[in-house]
DNA sequence: GCAGGCTGTTCGACAATGAGAAACATTATA
DNA sequence: TATAATGTTTCTCATTGTCGAACAGCCTGC
């Protein structure tokens, strides 16, 4: 107690090793008591209270010796999608926007410095790959992220780059600040964001930002697919044009509504 | 603490008032710390300290000064969900049976007692309502809850019974154990469930289990709708084939896969 | 423009309560 | 059947959550 600066960190504690032994258990697939207390260096006594405590509350389920993720957690994902009418009219949008594409669509969300997917479509012609929602992502790269920076004050962009840092997910991924600022820029006058395989090797994808009102951004809707078919007017102009179209759209549905 | 065995109840106490902070912020669509201080009857600087702890794991969100939902929960719903193979190929026979049937379509899981929609579709003639993925209803008064319990052990069953009891959402409700039990039988005998009103006023649904290897019974299928359309040949005869028809093959991908 | 009453946030002290070690119970295995 | 692994319970100690009160910011209303 030598330190009431550094130790403070005025959080509980408790919550947040359930917090992490919920992670665990996502993250192989359900595990046992003992397992779960050599994997986190915490007595097992320990682990087997918080996970009788979270079987209580519905967090965790709880097959013969296995303990996993349950599915209270539904419950309030569900309603963090739909808490704000925006976010329940952009999935129509992104529906739309796999339809009419048949590529994949996808609405994200800036949260804590990281854009996390609240919706995501697959049309026909999308890779079929693992839905992710609610996976969070490096926001400076993707399409959908950079459009969301673009929007977003100066100095708080400047403390998500402090925060995570412009990690390298490929080669072209954007990782120096003034590169970035120069690019979000560029997107503020373009109005729209691309992604050239900053984020997954060959694939590209085109994102705009969604406004609300007086203009702060909401999220951003964004569309991605393989470098071999976005390329030339597709990627230049077609796919954007369509985006802004919605966002519009969207925007227009939030403003009066 | 002269009481050692009642007190005890081996739970971590932290946990569980975090997440009755949180449910509080998803009832009321948001709150301040003050307000959930005061709802709650626990101490501002407690309900402050949990609030800090939450946002930093992000399971809340801060804007300005209310405090409501995050998305972290997505993350682990949209995992609850797909953990099991059997559960991810529930997901395509909903869509399926929305499409053909043209009503809502839903397939359902029993948690703690109770039943929990993990997937819900809505065709064209079902009446849009809250999707309500999540939601927990009383399972003796729905037919997917009837077609889980059915194929439960008695012993199971009764457990559930004195646990959450039999309470009446309906005039038609099932309130009698000896009549739920008689009523179980049935839908053993005949293959499916039906709901006539015990759940929601003129509301039907079939209701049929999906059982997995060694005939446990993972979660159900069923398909509901309004019963000026839910009668005759259509409700017993029409829908059940073709709800039996996909479960069957629901569990033969389970089976082989 | 200033005072008063709201908030959210921080601080400090006490004691409740969460952590860990070890005993116990239970299952699976050889 | 015995042995080893697990899950569960018990117990003690001090960590750490709780509360009340003080502090700081904001807006309201005079």
């Amino acid at each position: 107690m030598a330190q009431p600066t550094i130790d403070s960190e005025n959080t509980v504690k408790s919550v947040e090793t359930s917090f992490h032994i919920v992670e665990y258990l996502k993250d192989v697939d359900g595990a046992r008591v003992t397992e779960v207390a050599d994997a986190l260096g915490i007595a097992k006594s320990t682990v087997h209270r918080h996970l009788v405590t979270l079987v209580e509350i519905g967090c965790v389920v709880k097959e013969g010796d296995i303990y996993d993720v349950g599915f209270r957690f539904l419950e309030f994902g569900e309603y963090a999608k739909t808490r704000k009418a925006a976010y329940a009219m952009a999935e129509e949008k992104v529906k739309e926007l796999a339809a009419k594409t048949e590529e994949r669509a996808q609405f994200l969300v800036e949260e804590h410095g990281q854009s996390v997917f609240v919706y995501r479509e697959t049309g026909r012609n999308a890779v079929q790959t693992d839905p992710g929602i609610g996976k969070r992502v490096p926001i400076h790269a993707s399409a959908a992220g950079k459009a969301i920076l673009a929007h977003l004050p100066t100095e708080e962009v400047r403390e998500i780059i402090d925060q995570h840092g412009l990690v390298a997910l490929t080669e072209h991924t954007i990782t120096d600040p003034d590169a970035l600022f120069a690019e979000l820029e560029e997107i503020r006058e373009r109005g729209y964001a691309l992604n050239n395989q900053e984020n997954i090797d060959s694939l590209r994808a085109v994102g705009v930002p969604v406004l609300g009102n007086n203009d702060q951004v909401i999220g951003s809707l964004s569309v991605s697919g393989p470098t071999h078919r976005f390329k030339g007017q597709y990627v230049e102009r077609e796919i954007p044009d369509l985006l802004l179209g919605t966002a519009n759209e969207l925007e227009l549905n939030i403003k009066y509504s």
